[in-house]
RNA sequence: CCCCCCAUCGUCUAGAGGCCUAGGACAUCGGCUUUUCAAGCCGGCGACACGGGUUCGAAUCCCGUUGGGGGGACCA
């Protein structure tokens, strides 16, 4: 047995029996129906510290076998929000590989040469049913309580058969004539999994649009690629017969197996797309109950042209497109649970987070620790540590992580993360602000949790004047209380800071604390009114770091504002 | 309804028959700190689903029950 150039005891922990290979290789093998989202990018991970760990190569092969479902470039975000989490693959589309093409769809000769011989050999078979058909016969089985199996025809059609059907408009498609026997998945994670011959028909292999089922394509390509490990979600485990049923038709080796456990909601629900358009959906309700939106205003908001599909998305019967649920999310002041890597990315978390908190979905290193990066995951991870029992996404632990990788970060990994944030992002006050600006924000505002923190905090000392809008609550609490106690501080410290020469946090923060302890205030009695005057919110950074940010003149502009508007107050 | 998988604090998990009066992390609760939002620091509460075996001994092995999840497509 060779087992190139891999440590004996490796090869033998990976059960390489039955394979020739160069080197290990892993793939991870999307459909291009949108974002990449957290249980893919969990899959594909593993699919990449596997092979790292083990020398091989890592690949990405797109399965766009269903053109109903594809959506256009799709593939393209798939890729970016890949190597926006650093799981760069080796072979692939773009970078290319013995393999290519690495998109299904241009490989469709690979995979009618294949149906010809398995035709041919008496393996699969045409068959002409319509879905109407098909639905009659898992109806009847299930009111005569027993399990649908396609009933395989006792003689074949022919291939003049199957020309006939065609001319006569018939759906053709094609059948594998699955074994008599039943099969046992040696899987890596959850051991033998055994299942019986009379849980398995005779599927379809190829649609009668021409293009090969998920189960067909990966089958070959997994055999043509020289993909040695899969790794793939528990959704797939009861596929995994059929798969080796065509590896054994087709006179292919197995791959090892490994079927990661699910990642589900904080409900327990399956982490799905869904979950965002459900959460924007109750949102909109709710506000056309209290009367805030109306149909022909959600359409303006959201971009749609059809009010059909606004009603539509609202009985449930599809769902609304990324782009247009974002912007009335945005509307409805409701932030939508993050589910794609990009809903994160835009929310403000590192990548280098993500692909941590993900890696401990369903992976422990085996002693306490939990942090990690993706270097030392690659050699930490291994098959035999991944568990079996699926994972809750847990929100709150992963911003925690979040806040302290940004608190941990060092000053340029801030910069280009917060650069990152702000690209993917809606153009806004930060937008434009150079790099030496942005490292002192992120030095500014200690504590920020997601990046959009940092947006929400200080936008307000990036706008004009006239921006500043006064939060009425923040007004009532911090200026007029107390027989308007808050605007006559304002009034004073104002003065008190008129005097300064320099103007530094250094030199403002004495300032202010001797103004304090001289009126007899506490620090918060001088900060509140004083961060409403700037920012007209009670929300910034720390006040002194805000005044030197804004510069004297600003700042004492905008006090002056804010006491001239405070004066027509009631 | 059928098939399959799973089962330790609220959540992610450590635990490979004695090291377990079950460890860590997040959350939560209490306190400290405090110019806002945060962050930080200290401390507390908190789990082997249930029932049978096997064994001198079981969170760990076996069986059953219950619960959860997945699958049952010309979707992947």
């Amino acid at each position: 047995m060779e087992f190139g150039g891999w440590p004996h005891n490796l090869a033998m922990e990976m059960n390489f029996t039955n394979v020739e290979f160069d080197c290990i290789r892993t793939r991870f093998a999307p459909s291009p129906t949108g974002y990449l989202h957290v249980g893919g990018a969990r899959t594909g991970l593993f699919c990449y510290l596997l092979a790292r760990r083990l020398g091989g190569k890592f690949l990405l092969r797109i399965e766009d076998t269903d053109q109903a479902r594809n959506i256009e470039s799709a593939d393209q975000k798939l890729m970016d929000d890949l190597r926006w989490l650093g799981l760069q693959w080796d072979e692939g589309p773009q970078t290319g590989g013995p393999g290519a093409p690495y998109h299904q769809s241009q490989r469709l000769d690979i995979y009618r040469a294949h149906t010809r011989r398995l035709l041919d050999e008496g393996k699969a078979y045409y068959a002409f049913d319509t879905s109407s058909e098909l639905d009659a016969m898992r109806q009847a089985a299930q009111r005569e309580k027993r399990n649908f199996r396609y009933p395989r025809p006792a003689s074949f059609p022919s291939n003049a058969q199957a020309e006939a059907a065609r001319a006569a408009g018939r759906p053709v498609v094609v059948r594998l004539k699955m074994p008599d026997h039943g099969f046992v998945v040696k899987d890596q994670i959850l051991g033998e999994v055994t299942i019986g011959a009379e849980e398995l028909d005779d599927f379809v292999l190829v649609k009668s649009d021409g293009f090969p089922t998920y189960h067909y394509a990966v089958v070959i390509d997994d055999q043509h690629m020289r993909v040695t490990h899969v790794l793939r979600g528990q959704e797939h485990l009861m596929n995994t017969p059929r798969h080796m049923a065509l590896q054994e038709a087709l006179g292919y080796r197995t791959p090892v197996y490994g079927h990661l456990p699910i990642i589900l909601n904080m409900d327990g629900s399956k982490m799905s797309k869904r979950e965002k358009g459900r959460v924007v959906l109750a949102a909109f309700e709710a506000a056309v109950r209290g009367g805030k939106m109306d149909e022909s205003s959600a359409l303006r908001i959201a971009g749609l042209s059809d009010a059909e599909m606004l009603a539509a998305w609202r009985r449930g019967d599809t769902q609304l497109e990324g782009g247009a649920l974002m912007r009335l999310a945005r509307s409805l002041n409701v932030q939508a649970p993050e589910i794609e890597i990009h809903d994160f990315r835009v929310s403000g978390y590192l990548p280098e987070v993500l692909v941590n908190f993900i890696a401990l979905l369903g992976w422990s290193a085996g002693d306490d620790r939990e942090k990690f990066t993706l270097e030392e995951l690659c050699t930490a991870f291994s098959l035999e540590r991944i568990g079996k029992t699926n994972a809750r996404f847990d929100r709150a632990k992963l911003l925690n992580f979040n806040t302290t990788a940004i608190a941990a970060a060092g000053a340029p990994r801030r910069v280009s993360a917060l650069r990152d944030y702000l690209e993917v992002n809606e153009p806004g006050p930060l937008s434009k602000l150079g790099d030496a600006m942005l490292a002192r924000l992120m030095e500014i505002n200690e504590g920020v949790r997601v990046l959009r923190d940092v947006e929400t905090k200080s936008a307000a000392l990036f706008v004009r004047d006239e921006e500043i809008e006064y939060d009425a609550d923040a007004v009532k609490q911090h200026w007029l209380k107390s027989d308007r106690e808050g605007l006559r501080v304002l009034r004073d410290v104002r003065g008190a800071l008129g005097l300064l020469n320099e103007w530094t946090a250094a030199t403002i923060e004495p300032a202010i604390r001797q103004f304090a302890e001289g009126a007899k205030l506490g620090l918060g009695k001088v900060a509140q009114p004083t961060r409403i005057a700037l920012t007209g919110k009670t929300i910034s950074p720390s006040i002194f770091a805000s005044l030197e940010l804004l510069g004297r003149e600003k700042s004492l502009g905008r006090i002056d504002r804010a006491l001239r508007y405070g004066e027509k107050l009631q």
